[in-house]
DNA sequence: GTGGTCTAGACCACC
DNA sequence: GTGGTCTAGACCACC
């Protein structure tokens, strides 16, 4: 299964959600079209309270990651058709930020960050390659 | 000043603190060994509750990025001296990640990413140089 | 073909077929008297649950825009031969409301909101010149 | 009270509280920077269940029109720092249609529609200036 | 004190 | 069947 998500961590079980449907559909195990669970057995098999699975899709659903279709289901929306691209950007050069931050704090050398960024970049493309359907 | 910190955004106020302590140290703006403003000081001088000081205080101290010495003061600790080398590459991978997954869903093409990061990296670069004393 | 209708948006289908026979009907796309396609053939050339088009026929009817002959079929009724003229001026009055609520959200002032109410009607007429058979 | 919800609406009851607080703050009845009650304070004043007024107020912070203060309560955006103002007036114009669709099915002329519009915003303008403080 | 999260479980509209 | 709303009430982080 895809998703896993632990009570015991700080983030909130359905951010734990959210976030782990965004890596799937990044990293192609799930792809565009194809049907999630349904709020009910998401709750079952993962035993959380439906409101907590509904919160998640909410979320999912705001951030284009998902369409819901009422009566029928979810499935996962089309990657292009994402909105707020300047907001996103935005949001990633924060990332980024945090981690050249982060890098400085460790007196990682210009080179030495760089090539630790491009690294972990590859392992993730290496993984989607491997988990793609 | 190099501390900003605003009561509006979700992100809380004492790691509002933490964030900001840590960038100025990255920056150089604030230099190894230099004092920083006691609790007291800095609450009446930003009005916040000295709790959340002393919270993003402690914080910082945990992390290895400033020294509280009794009686005398709190200073910015040398930046070599970063603890948990390991947890902390671990952590900036995961930034790395969610950058990645973000991409994915931009439809960025693995060189786009690349030089997206590139050139945000280089940006900070600048700033360090720019700002540090 | 004057009827579109898509799954993915928020609102419900057979409020997306009531809204858009009247906008036909608004438009002269459909005219007075002129048949419409019965809840089958409505149903199977737009792939939709019979019940959903049945729903939307009886609404429709309901609000005075069409007329069901038992045997005949369905047909538009006289645009003159609305009820309810008190409500449905209430109605209008409500959808003018929000309309000016969200103007003063975009700190527009009076003059603004009348041209561009302006604007958009005289739009619609335009549309109707157009579309009207 | 500015705030009146019934359960008997069709419209959810977090949304007639969501449409309640634009229409008080459009009015000015709710000014800039002042405090909303608390979550739990108009909970209990109109016998809603906290979790139904939580959800509202995070509709209306996502909306721009609130500001949540974590630990000190909630408060009146600035008018002016709305976001999507492209969106919000495609908005605007969808429910112009509405109006237009309308007044065609209660065959009204171009010049009746328009006066009636003039005539329900000056009504509205004149009400914001009564209630506002 | 404040709002945010979560469980448990009812009821409803839509398809 | 599907997701959306709502109540009731616990617990938590933040200030």
């Amino acid at each position: 299964m895809w998703l896993r998500v632990d009570p015991r961590r700080s983030k909130p079980l359905y951010q734990q959600i959210v976030d782990a449907v965004k890596e799937a559909v990044a990293k192609k195990v799930l792809e565009e079209g194809e049907r999630l669970p349904s709020v009910r057995e998401l709750a079952a098999s993962m035993t959380l309270n439906p409101n907590t699975v509904a919160k998640a899709y909410q979320e999912l659903e705001r951030a284009g990651v998902i369409e819901v279709i009422r009566g029928r289901g979810t499935f996962v929306a089309a990657l292009g058709a994402k909105k707020d691209h300047a907001r996103r950007l935005a949001a990633m050069q924060e990332l980024i930020k945090q981690v050249w931050i982060e890098a400085q704090h460790l007196q990682m050398s210009h080179d030495d960050l760089l090539s630790f960024v491009q690294h972990t970049i590859a392992e993730w493309d290496r993984e989607k390659g491997r988990d793609g359907k």
